[in-house]
DNA sequence: ACATTCGGGACCACCCGTTCCT
DNA sequence: AGGAACGGGTGGTCCCGAATGT
């Protein structure tokens, strides 16, 4: 998995943990700047003095380790739903009704877990943008396999994943501004169409 | 054109104005919070003392009336690249290069110019949400109404609007986060195909 | 009556009277250094911008010229209150009486007029601490007078003039502390015995 | 002594001491409103991050915990003072003959350690007001107990506590606004005759 | 190894009292 | 008399080390 140690082997909840998943919280539905160590610490109920230990490199360690750890979650989601059907059109649709679920059941907070810091800290944090760039692409690797088992080319499935996987984190930016799942609806009727 | 008061007819360059463009600039490439308002007083040149004078909201109103003005900018833009040309395709090929001619002059810092700010703040701050929605609004009216009269029925033109704009919005971040146009691109490719 | 300006003899209500007023009521309730120039304008409800036409020594005049007007209004008041009966000790049970019916009726926010001020600035404002020594001077006078008439001899009647002040001023802060007229009650039972 | 944290005992001269100390002397010069953190900060050569981290409720609770510690220290003296001899009129002549010369040393600076603030926010500040309350409280527990040993019932002690109490406070104000010891003089005058 | 206290400035958004020019 | 504009300062909080237990 992860480089940056062992995600706690069957031990108890490890402050590590809670570290983490706090912070994949709050990044997700404020972004980093917004997010104080402070609330973090006080999200995980873990104790503070802890932090610099589990990540001496502070809040930008900390966020990048939360962004690839969402990253690599999502990643298996997508293989996940994407796989349990043979229809590729029928997947696609089911994961983004999944993902407008989850968006209206947070009260339109819980959008794309990364596309926020991403956006806010691609110019001034090379860690965390690496980070999310590879999330991005091991989600575009999971669409494509996909797209090519269905017949398309290496080029055309790598084109069409980026297609794919931009109309879904769009919609999802519209959809939370307009608190509405519309956006993911139409772009959900678009891309069966064009896919199916 | 703005309700928020008359952009300096004519006049000398107003501290307001100063303001209104300085914090558009920090607001796109860093976001809300990351963005201060003694960076934003800098930049702008003009004295810290009039900015409450003019915005009495506030950093909250200033960010609200800079998305306001960007997004009626960019619905601007639209419309004039769109209206060019009689060929539909052409001009959303042209739209997308412009994007992605801005986006890496700016060493991609420069994306959408309210999709990092509509992100972080859609759920904390009332005002500058509904200025991004508003935005978002126009530009899907702007190409809605490109669609129509294409030969599209209302309903379609709306529903292919929404999904040509989740698109390019979606490129825009996979594109700033990988430092590439390659997904501008693709969804280039794409949207020409679908829509020529 | 003040040499700062005429009081608008039958005039209009005007601007710098309604400024004074505005002033000498925060002032008793905040003091000067909590109370802002802000707070002063908006309860007046006159135009900022006419503040430094009427009170060009800024907020410091506008203070002392506020204090100066509640000490004269405080000092007719004890006369007319003393001099309504020929009993010196009634007269003082009612004197402070009113006090404690007006502190009550304010929710023990209106004590002395000028002593929250007085104590925080009179080492900072010498006008604003010569006005407060003014006023306190004119109330020993009025108070000094009738025990000169009740057949003290005049340095008798300054030093009991002198002693009956402080103990009032003192229950004022006690009583404002505690919430509870206790304070100016006791201080009352113990000036009727020792004047009567 | 105080439940707020221990005073040092014996250790280095605390940040959380320094940070007292230093708001316990401008408070009674200057109050609570012109008194800035950075005054504080720098006045008490502690490093002004410490101070968060001693007192997380800010201002207020910095203010209230030096008002807290001068009254009880104020209660102390009290409690030397006239438990020095046995006549408890002397004892009260050399209370206040302590707190003139307190006052002239100062420049007329150092009243009342607590009637300042307790003025000010008694009708802002919940916790001030109450650990002003509870100051006042005390002294006047420290005087009753003398009156009531000198052989008053309870409930006259109590009432000459506060008569006592009263006078000094309130000369206290007199005597810093005319920058005179006569005020303090003029009520020892009235209170040892009165007593014995 | 792990946790905590405490220390350290830089920086935040906000608002102050004041003045210019009409 | 008055609306617009101005710098500087407010209290507060930030993210982060370094020293100190357990």
């Amino acid at each position: 998995m992860s480089a940056d140690g062992s995600p706690s082997l069957g031990g108890r909840p490890s402050s590590r943990e809670a570290f983490i998943s706090a912070t994949a919280e709050l990044l997700r539905a404020q972004g980093y700047a917004a997010t104080g160590l402070n609330e973090i610490v006080a999200r995980s109920g873990a104790p503070k003095g802890s932090l610099y230990f589990h990540f001496p490199g502070g809040k930008e360690q900390l966020a990048a380790t939360a962004i690839a750890q969402a990253g690599a979650q999502l990643a298996g989601s997508i293989d996940a739903v994407l796989g349990s059907g043979a229809d590729l059109a029928a997947g696609l649709g089911r994961l983004i009704d999944t993902m407008a679920a989850g968006l209206e059941a947070s009260g339109y907070a819980a959008g794309c877990p990364i596309a926020t810091v991403a956006l806010e800290v691609s110019s001034e944090s090379e860690p965390i943008r690496a980070a999310a760039a590879q999330a991005f692409e091991s989600w575009l690797a999971a669409l494509g396999a996909r797209f090519a088992a269905g017949g398309l080319c290496d080029e055309e499935a790598e084109s069409r994943a980026m297609f794919v996987l931009a109309a879904i984190e769009g919609a999802l930016i519209l959809a939370r501004v307009r608190r509405s799942p519309a956006p993911l609806l139409a772009v959900r009727e678009e891309l069966v169409a064009l896919v199916g």
